[in-house]
DNA sequence: AAAAAATGCTACTCGTTAGTAAAAGAGAAT
DNA sequence: ATTCTCTTTTACTAACGAGTAGCATTTTTT
């Protein structure tokens, strides 16, 4: 309603084929990766020539630049949704079952996996920027809150955990194991947080009373 | 001696940059990754022209492909150079500590991360799939072992373990903590490996007697 | 010492891809 | 209805990278 009113049909379909290009970007991008998606391939998926691309998207830089944008403004607004009785704990339990399941189905890892070129690409934009430090602070927050309970080991620096953390959503056993057909994304998603959080060895009865 | 007697200068010389040219190859697919290292690359690295490599290495897949060749062959050699009287998990552990170790020097991880397109490329040579075959044959049974003696846990397929140990290698975590500059190679290997098999969570005491 | 054989290098070809210019087309305003 | 503006497209350019042809050089062999 708002949308017809204030916009020409024009404008509409602008805005619409701008949330297809980044749909199909942000699907190529986490199939092929920067460097093997080429431009050809977005306006092909999208089903638009590529110099219209670039009526949305100055340059293959700033398309993949706000793919990362757009994947870190979820995390942040799922974050800032999750409900307040939560522990801290739950809250990066949920928050990474959620990047496993984005991932999944098609779409980004949070760390740019691979060539320092692309990392490179990414500090550049201050947007991209802006939103690794918000996400990363409220993760900090968050892991020492965990510890202070007693649900994160202390005995880990905070970054320690967080990349470990973050790098599970860009972890190839999820790709691999997808890829074996044996397992659902229900099962994947819980065999990681387990692994994750409790290890691959099993838990340690003896260890804290015994001694 | 014996290289000396049966081979000419001119082929000694050559073993000696076939040498040159696998290391600068896996340096640069580290770093770079199989899509960004251009033969340019390699040549200038080990100071060559690029026809040079064509003399060695019928194309940049041959090249990519025996350098992964290389890596696998030289896990194969770790484990069968193993301490007989090691646990199945010490020789996962060991493993892995060395694939973190080549890794963190600059060498390749396990796991070809990223596209598809270089994963199929590796699945087309028959060298490399029968190291795959062979490497995962033995680690199967390796912690089908531990798993017997309580070394780990039983509730997770083999499958999710390994390429859950596999993925490891290759873990982005590695790559931004050695960037950090923080932490040395060895705190590195060993945060590691204590949050893959013990996990973030701390150990839960409660878990086995108490209930 | 001179011919023979093999290697290394300079200078190319061909294909691919990011990005652009100018024409053609569709919607909006008078 | 007609003009004006904005968009889309066809057809390009420029750069880069894999792989090669043919010449120069160097080692080996007779």
């Amino acid at each position: 309603m708002s949308l017809s009113d204030r916009l020409s049909f024009k404008d509409q379909a602008f805005r619409l084929r701008e949330e297809a290009v980044m749909a199909a970007t942000t699907r190529l991008l986490a199939s092929k990766g920067f460097d093997l998606m080429t431009m050809d391939d977005v306006a092909l998926e999208v089903g638009i020539s590529k110099p219209s691309l670039y009526k949305h998207f100055k340059s293959k830089e700033d398309l993949a630049t706000e793919a990362m944008v757009r994947l870190l403004d979820g995390a942040l607004d799922f974050l800032a949704g999750q409900d307040a009785a939560l522990t801290p704990l739950q809250r990066l339990q949920d928050l990474l079952a959620w990047a496993l399941r984005v991932r999944l189905q098609g779409g980004l890892p949070f760390l740019p996996s691979g060539s320092p070129q692309v990392r490179a690409m990414l500090v550049r934009s201050l947007r991209y920027v802006t939103r690794v430090l918000k996400l990363n602070g409220q993760l900090d927050r968050i892991v020492t809150q965990a510890k202070q309970q007693g649900a994160l080991r202390a005995d880990l620096p905070n970054d320690v955990i967080l990349y470990n953390y973050y790098s599970r959503t860009c972890d190839p056993a999820v790709e691999y194991l997808q890829l074996y057909g044996k397992y659902d994304s229900d099962a994947i998603v819980a065999h990681m947080l387990s692994v994750v959080f409790d290890g691959l060895a099993p838990p340690r009865a003896d260890s804290a009373d015994a001694g």
